[in-house]
DNA sequence: TTGTAGGCGTTATCAG
DNA sequence: CTGATAACGCCTACAA
C-alpha cells in the first residue's frame, strides 16, 4: 500500500486537494500549512504517483532518447550526460534501444513529451509522432525535418592545428577514419585540409594524413607504423577519434617514443576519459557536458515553448590543454 | 489530440467498455466485433494509454534496470538483448544511468513492477523499495538478499581447457586479469588451475599465466610478448575477457603467428562480437542471449507468483566453436 | 485560506 | 454478449 495525498490528508487534517496544493507549492496554502503537509508527507515516504499526474496533466515529463547501437565511448558519455542534465529538470528519461519505428511506437504509449534521436537513426521516415525531436548530429544532411544539434567538427581541427601551429609544429599527421559517407569523419579531414592551407603548410604535408580503415584502437595503433615509415617524420599527430588516439598512444609507446617530447599528440573528442590515457591527452571538440546542457535545454524549450528555434545549432569546440602536446625548441 | 477507447468506440458504435474488453480480447465479446473494433483502431492510430492503465490496474508493466557505468561490451550486450527479451513480453523497460539510491527513487515514482541490478551496485543497502529486484552476477557474495542469476565462471574455464586437451594441446596458457576483490575473474582463475590439475597438467603450464594489468585490449595485446618469452611455448591460449581475446588476436597477427595453425585462442564471453574478429574466435561463457532471457523471465516470475525462488541460479556455460582453434597434428 | 466536485483514460463489476 | 458506472491518484476550477 503505497501513500496517497489522501492518507496524507487524514494525518494532517485537511482535505486532500490541500494537501495537492501544498505539495505544488501554490499560493492558494498558508505557509505554515505547507510546511506542516511537507513534513507529514515526507515523514509517510509519500511519493507522487507519476501515472496519476501524466493522466490529470496531459504531460508525462518523460523524454524518449533512442540508444544508438553503435557504442563508441563518445555516445555512452553522452548519454549519460544528458540523463544526469535531465535530472536537474521536472523531466525523467527512458532510454529504448530498439529501432527507430519501435522506439517511437513506445514512446507514443508512454505519451512521452520529447525525443532524442541520434544521426544514425534519422534517415528513415518518421510518421505520425507529435511531440517534438531534436536530432543530434546531422549538420549535412540538411534535409533534416528537426532542428538538429552538431558540434562544428571542422572548426575543432582548425583549433588543433592552430594550436599545435603556435607551438611551433610545421610537419603535422592527421590519422583518422575517411570514409565516403561519413558526414562527421568528411568534415574533420576536410577541416584538417583547410587548416595547413590557411598556414601554408599543405605542401610539407603531402603524405602526412593517415586514412585508417576504422575508428578503433587497432586502426590508431598501426597507423604508427605508415607514420614511422614517412620520408619526412612529422612532430606532431591529431587523432580522429578516442579509440584512435588512444592506439596512437600505445603504438608510440611501443615504439619507444615519447608524448609530448618526442611527438605532441592532440585527441579529437572532448570526453573526461582522455585524462585517463596513461598520458592525459589534449583534445579538442565540444565538452560532452556542454552538448548535454544544450541537447537537453534545446528539447525543453521545444517541449514547452514550441518556438521554432534555429534549425542547426553548430557547437563551437573547445581545445583542452592536457600534458600531450609540447614547443618545438628549434622554433624558439 | 491522441485517440482513446471513447473516439473508437464512437466510430464503432459501440460504448467503449465493450470497445475495452474488445482490445483486450474478452471472452466477452462476439469475435466479430472484436474484428471489427481491432479494425477501427488501428485505423485511428490508437495507442493505449500506459499511464492511465496503469493507474487502474495498479501494475506499471515496467521493470527498472541499472545501467551499470562501467561499460564492457559484454553488458552492453547484455542490456540489449535483456530489452529485446522484454519487448517479447508486455513489460517494458526504463534504464537508469545514476547510482543505485537515485534509480530506486525514480523507479519507485514509476511504480515499477520489478527491477534488475548488476554485481557493482549491490554492496548498498537498500531500504523501503518493495518490488522485486534481480541480481546478476553476484555468487560469491552470498550474503546478497536477493535472488541472484550468474553464469559459471569456473566450468566454462573447465569446458575450455576440456575442449582443448581434447584436441591434443597440453601447453596452454591463460591470459586474463586476476585481481585480488573481483570474484568473477578470480572464479576463472580458480578455474583453470583446477582443470589443469584435472587432466594433470599443471606442471607442464607452471608459467603459463599470465595475470594482465586490466581487461583492456591492451592488456592481452602486450601480454603475447610475455608469452613468447617463455622458454616452452604453449600451443594454445584462453582468454579472459572480449577486449582481451581482441588484443591477443592483434598481437599474434603482428608477430606473424597464424591462428588456428600456429596457435590455437579461445576467448571467455560468449558474445556474436566473437564472430567479428579478425579471426572468429570460438569461445566459452553464457550465451547473452540465455542470460537476457533467463534474467526477464526469472523477474517476471518473481513479480507474477511471488514464490520464493531458488536463491542463486548458477548458468551453465557453453563452447561456442568457430575457427581459431585447431587440432594437434603430432598427437595423431 | 480551505474544501468540493469533476474529469483525465482505462479496467472491472454488475446489470441488462 | 453489451452497456453503464465506479474506481485508480491527482489536479484544478469553483464554491464556501
Amino acid at each position: 500500500m503505497t501513500v496517497t495525498i489522501k492518507d496524507i490528508a487524514k494525518v494532517a487534517g485537511v482535505s486532500y486537494s490541500t494537501v495537492s496544493k501544498a505539495l505544488n507549492d501554490s499560493p492558494l496554502v498558508k505557509g505554515e500549512t505547507k510546511k506542516k503537509v511537507a513534513a507529514i508527507a515526507n515523514e509517510m515516504g509519500y511519493a507522487p504517483n507519476f501515472a496519476a499526474q501524466h493522466l490529470v496533466s496531459k504531460k508525462s515529463k518523460i523524454i524518449g532518447l533512442i540508444w544508438p547501437t553503435i557504442e563508441r565511448a563518445v555516445l555512452a558519455t553522452l548519454v549519460t550526460k544528458i540523463s544526469n542534465e535531465l535530472n536537474k529538470t521536472p523531466y525523467s528519461m527512458i532510454l529504448s534501444v530498439d529501432p527507430l519505428e519501435r522506439s517511437l511506437e513506445t514512446f507514443k504509449k508512454y505519451k512521452v513529451d520529447g525525443a532524442i534521436l541520434f544521426e544514425e537513426d534519422v534517415n528513415v521516415k518518421i510518421s505520425n509522432f507529435s511531440p517534438p525531436i531534436l536530432v543530434y548530429g546531422v549538420s549535412r544532411n540538411n534535409s533534416s525535418d528537426y532542428p538538429v544539434i552538431d558540434p562544428d567538427h571542422q572548426q575543432a581541427i582548425l583549433k588543433a592545428v592552430t594550436y599545435l601551429y603556435k607551438l611551433g609544429h610545421r610537419k603535422i599527421a592527421y590519422i583518422g577514419q575517411i570514409p565516403q559517407n561519413d558526414p562527421r569523419q568528411i568534415a574533420k579531414y576536410e577541416g584538417f585540409k583547410k587548416a595547413l592551407k590557411k598556414f601554408g603548410i599543405e605542401e610539407l604535408n603531402k603524405t602526412s594524413i593517415i586514412n585508417t580503415e576504422g575508428l578503433d584502437w587497432y586502426d590508431g595503433y598501426s597507423a604508427i607504423n605508415k607514420l614511422l615509415a614517412l620520408d619526412e617524420p612529422v612532430t606532431a599527430i591529431i587523432g580522429g577519434s578516442y579509440d584512435i588516439s588512444a592506439g596512437i598512444v600505445r603504438g608510440l609507446k611501443d615504439k619507444q617514443i615519447n608524448i609530448p617530447e618526442d611527438i605532441s599528440v592532440i585527441s579529437y573528442d572532448n570526453i573526461p576519459q582522455m585524462e585517463n590515457q596513461e598520458v592525459p591527452l589534449t583534445s579538442v571538440g565540444v565538452p560532452v557536458e556542454q552538448l548535454a546542457i544544450k541537447i537537453v535545454h534545446t528539447l525543453i524549450d521545444l517541449m514547452e515553448n514550441e518556438q521554432p528555434l534555429p534549425q542547426v545549432t553548430m557547437m563551437t569546440p573547445v581545445l583542452t590543454e592536457r600534458i600531450s602536446c609540447a614547443p618545438i625548441k628549434q622554433y624558439y
